[in-house]
DNA sequence: TCTGGGGTCCTAGGACCC
DNA sequence: TCTGGGGTCCTAGGACCC
């Protein structure tokens, strides 16, 4: 930090050590480095070593479309995920689109190699790093389909491999409160140093992944989950960082606040504002002001940027929502948009009735230039599997929007339900299901389409009363869990 | 930087209930 | 009756993440 008082000013004797109790954990982050590409690679091997840029939109002709994910020899030529096609086309040609007549076109060299994203081939690509994740943790969360974070406490721990001198770090002999051996800063920082039986660990998990997926990773180890997110961010690509318990703050403190999870340009900005530029700022700031100008949110940022997190690694859940959108050339043409919102719709009901899901609500998305969007959602009584009915009330909010221009549109499914799947086709529920489905009160301009018997075999009973107690209890049970500790509710999902 | 697609969570305001 | 407070659900928007 620069020129403020010390990090380890907030590190007040009276305040205690809130995880005095708890054991350290050992937290690993896999994320893996470049996916899209790295996969891309495995198939296509003349490609390592070249700039690849996998994405949408780049076919002569196209114009919408971004970068999936830019090799980090494609990122040297300023390429970033998420950029416009036409912007990294500028930054780097494309290597089709040379021709190696002509005196001007840029030296082979100096282009990239672009492809389209094929996520089926990418999936199946993470099956095997999942195989291999499953095989290294019992606890894992999945995030997406390129990072996770293992709780791996019971196959490893912090302690120093190999016996050395346990307290031979240099890095903070201001901090006589850990009681514990003080093990190396960071496995990254001092490879000389005593290395801990969890970076042994973490560097099997990497080099298995590495192995049996055939791609590479970067993985952080600290003793939870946010520091170890950070730490897999640390050293990318192909890195593996160590942050022992005792030296999470210390390894925070220089960073950027953007590198916290959580702050994105606008909080990145509203924290410059205040003064706070980097973590320790962030760690130090008043937690009064915090929640003045960022809400709840506030302070749990400074607590990660402390190095404060106890979240538990949970398993993945189930998704809470299904979308698709799709961008256009901005129209105002009332049946372009209609058929694309048809089309959108068609395909969530698709997706979810193949997830053997029911929604209760419907939603649709229009994004106006430059870029504001709009969203309009209707509820229904129950949750049904009604691909007709997506399309009718997503039509239905559209017309709100029959005026205006837009670039790009979406639907969206809600409200989801997964447990009732397989009792809704066991008998009794039909009858329930078509009594409410006479009630069902779709806001307005529809009313008769109750009947629509030949359409298809449509789970589509609106909720009866499965069991009324288990209901409450079920909520109560929720409610207690956000009342007994209310970080969590709110931080469980972060990640 | 004129910005793809698929998600998550939080918040604010209104309706409604007791 | 002019007025308190608690709670829930819903919608819309915003920020963020990969």
């Amino acid at each position: 930090m620069n020129g403020g008082t010390p990090v380890s000013g907030e590190t007040l004797p009276g305040a205690g050590d809130e995880d005095g109790d708890a054991p350290d954990r050992v937290v690993c982050h896999v994320d893996m480095d470049c996916f899209y590409a790295s996969c891309e690679r495995l198939r296509h091997p003349d490609l390592a070593g070249e700039p690849v840029v996998v994405g949408m939109g780049y076919e002569p002709g196209e114009s919408i479309g971004a970068v999936a994910t830019a090799s980090y020899e494609a990122r040297e030529f300023g390429v970033e995920s998420a950029m416009p096609i036409s912007k990294a086309l500028e930054l780097l040609p494309r290597r089709v689109d040379a021709d190696p007549d002509d005196p001007d076109a840029p030296a082979p060299e100096e282009t990239g190699r672009y492809l389209p994203v094929d996520l089926d081939f990418y999936e199946e690509v993470a099956g095997e790093v999942k195989a291999v994740l499953r095989d290294c943790a019992d606890t894992r969360r999945e995030v997406s389909i390129d990072e996770a974070y293992l709780d791996v406490t019971d196959r490893t721990s912090w302690a120093v491999a190999g016996g050395g001198g346990g307290t031979a770090d240099g890095g903070d002999d201001d901090r006589s409160d850990t009681d514990a051996p003080d093990p190396p800063p960071s496995g990254a920082a001092g490879p000389a140093e005593a290395r801990t039986l969890a970076e042994g660990y973490a560097r099997h998990v990497k080099d298995r992944i590495e192995r049996e997926a055939g791609v590479p990773a970067s993985v952080g180890v600290a003793p939870n989950m946010s520091a170890a997110k950070v730490a897999s961010d640390a050293d990318k690509p192909d890195g593996l960082v160590v942050v022992p318990p005792g030296s999470v703050a210390e390894f925070l403190a220089p960073l950027p606040t953007a590198d916290v999870h959580g702050v994105g340009p606008v909080t990145e900005e509203t924290l410059a504002e205040l003064g706070i530029e980097t973590a320790g700022d962030l760690a130090a700031a008043d937690r009064d002001r915090l929640v003045e100008e960022l809400g709840e949110r506030g302070p749990e940022l400074s607590r990660r940027a402390a190095g404060d997190d106890d979240r538990e690694v949970t398993p993945t859940g189930l998704p809470k929502s299904l979308s698709r959108e799709s961008a256009l050339p901005t129209t105002a043409d009332e049946s372009t948009k209609r058929e694309t919102v048809s089309a959108l719709a068609v395909d969530v009901a698709r997706r979810a009735r193949d997830r053997g899901c029911l929604y209760q609500t419907i939603g649709i998305k229009a994004v106006e230039p430059p870029f504001d969007v709009n969203t309009r959602a209707r509820s229904l009584p129950g949750p049904v599997d009604d691909p007709d009915l997506v399309e009718e009330v997503a039509l239905d909010l559209l017309a709100e929007f029959d005026e205006t221009r837009v670039r790009k549109l979406g639907v969206r499914v809600s409200k989801l339900d997964f447990a009732e799947t397989d009792q809704a086709t066991l008998g009794g529920f039909d009858a329930a299901a078509d009594a409410a489905d006479g009630d069902r009160a779709h806001g307005g301009n529809r009313e008769a389409r109750n009947e629509s018997g030949d359409g298809g075999k449509l789970t589509d009973w609106v909720d009866g009363p499965p069991d009324r107690e288990g209901d409450e209890s079920g909520s109560g049970a929720d409610r207690e869990r956000r009342g007994t500790d209310e970080g969590q509710a709110s931080l469980g999902d972060w990640s």
